[in-house]
RNA sequence: GCCGGGGUGGCGGAAUGGUAGACGCGGCGGUCUCAAACACCGUUGAGCUCAAACUCAUGAGGGUUCGAGUCCCUCCCCCGGCACCA
């Protein structure tokens, strides 16, 4: 037997050995309680894995692991999500084909995986380029089509110039493409959606009951962006009720059909301070009300709208922006006032939320404020803390501010002034209603999911074209559309699909027989991670996409581990999925993950430098990034060393290989769980592994001196402990049950730190123990046995090693996990805080029987409680069993 | 601006309203060694100290409580997300 961890002697063997074993192939017996744990399906990149991704891998390892020794089928799969943007991307600048590529990198993450000593059932594995698996990504495809729930639409949308592609909303992070940080283009190319709106409301209640971190659930609710309002019709008022000291510059002097248009508001209690009204730049209004302005005025409303569509939507939707606008020469009539209002063009309003067109109360809103004081339309207050204190509105108007108060009294308005604010929200919608001009009404910031990507690399679209236009799904026989395999697949600047040049791939017969041409456009890769978790319960089906019955056993999945930055992409797209599917009776839940995990990341220690004169730097960046030769050539007070997240770019990458060859495997392990929280960023330093070493070596260090006085038959002899020995078996049943929850609720951390605690105290434990005392001898048994059996998720290699050679056969992972026994965690002791007056004066040691009057005289007799007392009459004294005495007294 | 999550020794971090700083890293002292490394043992929040005792201390300030890192209020700072969404 070793007495030190040295990995390189047989860390290899027993991975090895697992193999062999197939040791983690998914058991599905029926008598056992499932659990189903799952990582984010990992597109295979060509840098390989990182320290950094181990840190997501290691913990649902130890979970499942630990799973698996409680008795539990545990299904615990690994596949590659190849199909999509980044892998393209990289095949085509190493002017390769994405499918060799990509199974070539996957292979790499797998041995990367392996090395590590995770424990994958990779019988299960898969591409989702794989046609097997691609057929159904089609198949739900048509699923989602004959429910209505995807359509094709010519709407402008963000278009990547770079990866030439257009982009779902949820793939542009503040105007600029998410994969390579391009300025997204708006452009107008027919699409493909998923109606995902029409799952708003419920990917919203349904956040409630998950086990989530909260601010994933928050990123997805402010995403989904519920508001409740009004919408209600406006008219356009006719010449004759213009007011007084507005010139209308109609030079028709003719009465017009009446026009109306529709405004969203959430604040209908404002409708008396409505004092105008404002149409996005885009709204189809607009077109008619220029053409019955004055020339002068329809030029410049046509510049206007002409400007507003040249500048991109990052620069409009800019908030530091100076309000701009255009009067239109038109009126419309406030319904609640009756009066009119000047209707205004301006491109602080967007065409894609609500209906495009805003009542506008400058008093209230900051915004219309700013508009108003511009284009000095009257700013009327409408909304006070009181009736009477107008004046404080009033004050904030002539400081330059709107008066923004979500609670209050309403004022100058009509029936309705002294109202509560909610009370007149509820009344005045109903008064809309009842009036038939509006209704309440709830909007959603969610938009349609775009799915087209006009790429090679993607699962096609199983939709057919015919000559007039219509389309029809593939059938069922002839999925999967395969995808081509072609030399040439770089994509265009047209809006086309690099499909669209391959005739054979194009020419196609509808089901009527008749010629019909394909959909080339390819799903973005969010489709083909919205349902893999699925097929990992039946994952070679050739019949089906799943069996109802296997998915029935085996979802929803229990813990689902990954990064934070997919909350309102891949996360949101999956629930969606799995929620059309249930309605379509084809998964049993309405939720794919019932639990997830967000880990922390691993930053490294990054050379910067400051940059010279002629320099700019990135957004967010204050120094420039330098690669760590650049580093050594330079003195250190040109240097500035920052904390950076691990990837290739930044050259500062740990790989697992790395990190195992100078430590060992469970050394990485070890340290990656112990390091911080689950979810906390980690700064990484080798040395730092030192530590987890250490604490290898000392188990090993005591499985070796215990070999001699080991018995595996501990449970026989085991009678009644006393002394040392029963020290020992409470610490072992305290450290049981607190390693089992610790490892249950994600806090690795204190999972290790209590395992240390216990090597700690066998390590003080075996210079006093009496190796012929029978009791010490079963009891010290059993703790290294228990020890053993608690690392072995953490650290499974050592586990393995130090059990064999105990003289077990097979494997750790085979062995049930440890029980604790409360009553052996039991302290006969216990040591008991004495308070005088809140403060901690003395500690005493009591029997753990004690009652509370005996704990209070034991307090009492303490020399230092009475010199605290001194001259004080006790009022109070609080008794905590187990815990403390405090004494109250003046 | 809005919404989340945070702020604890030199560092990473522990702590169901009940002994703040577990565990580890680093430091210091020692054992082993010709010496070093490894390993092992001891020590390590600050102040005052020979020591005991005492005082202070969880971003700042208030409050509730016998007792607050933990609960409440006001404010500051950091991280993440959203942002002219009516």
């Amino acid at each position: 037997m070793h007495d030190r961890y040295e990995p390189n002697e047989f860390e290899q063997k027993w991975r090895d050995r697992w193999r062999e074993a197939d040791l983690f192939r998914t058991r599905e017996d029926a008598a056992r309680p499932k659990f189903y744990a799952l990582d984010f399906f990992p597109y295979p990149s060509g840098a390989g894995l990182s320290v950094g991704h181990c840190r997501n891998y290691i913990p649902t390892d130890v979970l499942c692991r630990m799973r698996y020794m409680q008795g539990f089928n545990v299904l615990h799969p690994m596949g590659f999500d190849a199909f999509g943007l980044p892998a393209e991307n990289e095949a085509i600048k190493k002017q390769r084909h994405p499918s060799t590529m990509v199974h070539e990198y996957g292979a790499t993450y797998r041995r990367q995986m392996e090395l590590i000593g995770n424990g994958y059932d990779w019988s299960r594995s898969f591409y989702s380029s794989d046609p097997s698996y691609y057929k159904w990504t089609q198949w739900i495809f048509k699923q989602l089509f004959n429910k209505g729930l995807a359509y094709r639409s010519n709407a402008a949308v963000n278009w990547c110039p770079k990866d030439k592609t257009a982009l779902a909303n949820e793939e542009v992070v503040g105007g600029l493409c998410e994969r390579c940080g391009t300025a997204v283009e708006k452009r107008f190319i027919p699409q493909w959606f998923f109606k995902i709106t029409e799952y708003a409301q419920r990917l919203l209640d349904d956040l409630d009951d998950l086990d989530w971190p909260e601010g994933i659930k928050n990123q997805q609710r402010n995403w989904i962006g519920r508001s409740e309002g009004v919408e209600f019709e406006m008219s356009v008022a006719d010449q004759t009720s213009v007011p007084a000291g507005y010139d209308l510059d109609d030079d028709s002097g003719q009465k017009h059909e009446a026009l109306r248009f529709r405004v969203f508001t959430t604040r209908i209690d404002t409708i008396f301070g409505m004092t105008f009204c404002v149409l996005a730049p885009e709204y189809p209004l607009v077109k008619t009300l220029s053409e019955r302005a004055s020339p002068e005025k329809r030029t410049e409303i046509e510049a206007y709208v002409q400007a507003a569509k040249s500048i991109g939507d990052t620069t409009r939707q800019a908030t530091d922006r100076e309000k701009s606008g255009v009067h239109t020469g038109c009126f419309a009539v406030n319904p609640a006032t009756g009066k009119p209002v000047p209707i205004f063009i301006a491109d602080y309003v967007l065409m894609g939320y609500g209906t495009g067109a805003i009542m506008a109360v400058p008093g209230h809103d900051e915004r219309d404020f700013e508009f108003a004081t511009k284009y000095e339309v009257p700013i009327l207050p409408v909304i006070a803390p009181a009736v009477e204190a107008l004046d404080q509105v009033i004050a904030s108007h002539q400081a330059g501010h709107a008066f923004e108060s979500k609670d209050g009294v309403l004022v100058n308005s009509g029936e309705y002034t002294g109202m509560p604010v909610a009370e007149a929200q509820l009344n005045l919608g109903v008064w809309m209603e009842s009036l038939g001009i509006g209704e309440r009404k709830v909007n959603y910031k969610l938009r349609d999911w775009l799915i087209s990507r006009q790429r090679y690399w993607g699962c096609p679209i199983p939709i057919l074209h015919d000559a007039d236009g219509n389309v029809e799904a593939v059938s069922d026989e002839c999925l999967p559309v395969q995808l081509p395999d072609v030399e040439r697949y770089e994509p265009g600047d047209d809006g086309a699909s690099p499909l669209a040049a391959i005739t054979e791939f194009v020419n196609a017969t509808a089901s009527d027989g008749t010629m019909a041409w394909r959909e080339t456009d390819t799903m973005g890769g969010f489709a083909c991670s919205s349902w893999y978790f699925l097929r990992f319960c039946d994952p070679h089906n050739f019949e089906e996409a799943w069996s109802l019955e296997k998915v029935k056993y085996w979802m929803p999945v229990d813990c689902y581990v990954g990064g934070a930055e997919h909350a309102v992409m891949h996360l949101l797209y999956a629930r969606f999925w799995t929620k059309v599917l249930f309605d379509l009776g084809l998964v049993p839940t309405k939720e794919p993950f019932a639990r997830l995990q967000n880990q922390g990341q691993v930053l490294a220690m990054t050379p910067y430098r400051l940059p010279r004169p002629d320099e700019t730097l990135e957004v967010g960046e204050d120094a420039i990034l330098i690669g760590f030769d650049e580093a050594e050539t330079m003195a250190a007070d040109q240097l500035t060393w920052k904390w950076a997240r691990m990837s290739k770019s930044k050259g500062n990458v740990v790989t697992p290989e790395e990190a195992v060859g100078l430590y060992g495997a469970d050394a990485l392990r070890v340290y990656e769980l112990f390091v911080a929280p689950f979810e906390a960023d980690v700064q990484w330093s080798n040395e730092g592994m030192q530590g987890a070493v250490r604490f290898l070596s000392r188990i090993f260090k005591i499985a070796a001196e215990l070999q001699p006085i080991y018995n595996p038959g501990w449970r026989r002899s085991l009678g009644e402990t006393n002394g040392l020995a029963k020290d020992i078996r409470r610490w072992t049943h305290q450290t049981i049950s607190k390693v089992s929850e610790d490892i249950e609720r994600f806090a690795f951390n204190t999972a290790v730190s209590t395992l240390m605690i216990y090597v700690n105290n066998l390590n003080d434990a075996l210079r006093k123990l009496d190796a012929q005392d029978a009791s010490q001898a079963s009891a010290i048994s059993e703790a290294l046995e228990t020890l053993i059996l608690l690392v072995s998720p953490i650290a499974p290699h050592s586990a393995d090693e130090i059990w064999s050679s105990l003289g077990h056969e097979g494997f750790v992972y085979l062995q049930e996990w440890p029980v604790a026994n409360p009553e052996l965690a039991v302290a006969d002791e216990v040591t008991i805080a004495v308070q005088v007056n809140g403060k901690l004066r003395d500690t005493i040691t009591v029997p753990a029987s004690a009652s509370n009057e005996e704990i209070e005289t034991l307090a009492m007799g303490s020399d230092k409680v009475v010199f605290h007392l001194d001259g004080k009459t006790i009022r109070k004294v609080i008794v905590v069993p187990g815990k403390l005495v405090s004494f109250v007294a003046n």
